[in-house]
DNA sequence: TCCATACCTCGACATACGTCTAGCTAATGG
DNA sequence: CCATTAGCTAGACGTATGTCGAGGTATGGA
């Protein structure tokens, strides 16, 4: 990675052609990448799978943190990783955060990427 | 990554629930993360459109080079980790080695994250 | 007001990773 | 047999990343 990857804006919705559908342009190819990214690591698809579990009213970063045996602040990295590529949705409420999976876009991701899709 | 991730063998293909369908154990989330690491880099997901545009036939490493404007050493790198994640075919051929995408690998995988699956 | 709680931010550390050059192996063609 | 071509491997380089401890900020309750 000596080019280093810019830092774009992902909470929009990700769209664009699949990856099967045609070579994929710079940009596209970038978009995907970094979503991808955000996703790929054990812990954030562990934490995607307790966010999800826990419906849309979501779950805080102390019991995810608990949960996954991590500190608060490592938790919350991941959770700012997850939420900057736009895959979870975050609420506050008083002193607590909740955050819920943003499924609609987790299904954009999975549907420029699905071999199947046309 | 303090804890370095293990190696394990990815190149069978990925078995394992859901990931909106509960939570996943350790192994899995590890196995779905390395990957998604994989295909997590903007220059193998052009990599894996060219390849799935190439057909079931498959594309040279050199080609590849060519589009891409990097190196063969680079290309045979990038190569290497899909291969290794399970994500493409390689048949050797002569002197030439060709690269085709495993659609049922990489569809298992979109499957696992597809949020609407169960 | 004062303390506890939930969360975030910052800095540091070790490790992983993308890229290149150089050099190797193996197949092809004269 | 030699030259060329395709591909891989090894090592080096700079950058990115996951984790933590420490400390800050805001909310809520006694």
């Amino acid at each position: 990675m000596p080019k280093s990857l810019p830092t774009i804006e992902l909470s929009g919705a990700l769209c664009c052609p699949p990856v099967a559908a045609g070579v994929v342009s710079d940009d596209d190819a970038l978009e995907v990448a970094l979503r991808l990214k955000a996703l790929a690591d054990p812990v954030r698809i562990k934490l995607l799978s307790l966010v999800l579990a826990a419906g849309p009213q979501g779950t805080r970063n102390i019991d995810l943190a608990r949960e996954l045996q991590l500190t608060d602040a490592t938790v919350s990295h991941h959770l700012g990783q997850l939420s900057r590529a736009g895959l979870l949705l975050a609420t506050r409420q008083g002193a607590s955060t909740f955050y819920a999976a943003d499924r609609l876009a987790l299904g954009a991701l999975v549907t420029v990427l699905d071999p199947n899709c046309c």
